[in-house]
DNA sequence: AAAGATAAATGATAAATATCATAATTAGAA
DNA sequence: TTCTAATTATGATATTTATCATTTATCTTT
């Protein structure tokens, strides 16, 4: 099984300040997951004993709402961690990690995780900063719900989609969703995004060929998604 | 000046695990400030160097939207800290923090914060939580501003308000808020608001006394609020 | 108490968005 | 491959929400 001290996407997330003796213990102890498409790495409100570092593979963080509705709140990929939120707020998990295709996943028990707190203050401190990042986006994102017409937000939602993801070797956002997830991410309905999807195409802002999203204009994109 | 460690307030926040000395050290160095109603405790973009332990009053968290409108994000009363986050992240202030009466707040300037959280592991994690709710509550909030309709979503923080600040001596929500307040919390034309106000009060479930609002019939607001 | 300013209320209308229906396309399974 | 189911697309319509206009009420200041 891999070495964490090895890992490569250690550099990318909240566990860049770990030791080289930590990494080891994390190594020691951690077990290597496979989830497939559509499965769930969590499920808003069990409990969690450990923190997820994603390998390799996208999901989706949802919740779901009161009238079955399921909200996307955020976007995970390779590099990022899950779980480390509801292990230092001792709470359980608030939100669906459901897998838009298949990911490999470390799974690192939560004595560990606690132990480095203790530890190691700058893996604490880091941690402490990524959530308070996602407070930080999580607020704009409410601003931004309430406020701006479901156009505004398709166009920011592409731009972050490509943000988040990069672009294949056709220059297309490299995510697989469906028009429903797409709508899900906005708060829409499905058909309304797919009318919208169609006129941003008609107008030359964006190329859509089949679930693949090409950003044409992104300067474009960026007006609309401002107001204008 | 009143001292920490006699302080009623720190029994309800983040605050409450520090030690005796911790908070002489905080009595030493704090600073009380009255800030009068409109006027801002922090502002969006600033940076900040101390954390505010609201002593009396009420305010509300905002955010600009690029079109200019305002988005109430939270509310704030006596008890509650502001500024930790951004302490925290080592980032700008992310709300403004707007009196919405003449409050009494206490100032602690960063030094004293950031030497408590190497001391104090328990007031450190106490802040991590506080951190982690808000996110937790704000992603609920990002659902329900891309899901529900606006009727649902007034019943919501109608209940909330009552939750948050309580009732007068005439069973009235203890805060005065107006409409164009209202609005901006919900996410919705001031009209809008006024309008669907107006309805709630002729359905026999709220009761309106210039902006006070009496809650009449909370089963009948849940209901609402949860789309029936 | 009166005057002016601000906020609240309400009606009329326009715009945005959702829903329903149905056709076209695509993906997945036998 | 071929069939079936699911997804995407689009039109017609209904509903929700915003905007504009105007009136009424409330608050401030003198």
């Amino acid at each position: 099984m891999s070495n964490c001290t090895q890992c490569i996407m250690k550099r990318f997330n909240a566990l860049k300040t770990l030791t080289h003796d930590e990494l080891e213990r994390f190594s020691d102890h951690k077990t290597s997951l496979i989830i497939k498409k559509g499965e769930n790495i969590m499920t808003e409100g069990n409990s969690i004993n450990g923190l997820y570092c994603i390998q390799d593979g996208k999901c989706k963080l949802t919740k779901l709402n009161t009238n079955g509705k399921e909200q996307i709140i955020k976007f995970i990929k390779g590099g990022d961690i899950l779980g480390h939120r509801s292990i230092l707020s001792e709470e359980p998990v608030g939100l669906n990690a459901t897998a838009l295709e298949d990911m490999r996943v470390c799974f690192i028990p939560k004595g560990d995780i606690l132990d480095s707190i203790k530890d190691n203050p700058q893996f604490s401190l880091n941690l402490i900063k990524n959530i308070s990042l996602q407070l930080s986006h999580a607020n704009t994102s409410i601003s931004q719900m309430a406020q701006k017409p479901v156009k505004d937000r398709l166009a920011e939602t592409l731009l972050s989609l490509e943000e988040i993801f990069g672009v294949d070797n056709e220059d297309c956002i490299d995510v697989i969703l469906t028009r429903e997830e797409i709508a899900n991410t906005i708060g829409t309905a499905t058909e309304s995004a797919i009318r919208l999807l169609s006129n941003l195409k008609k107008d030359g802002v964006i190329d859509l060929l089949g679930k693949k999203i090409k950003i044409l204009n992104k300067n474009a994109l960026k007006n609309i998604s401002e107001g204008y």
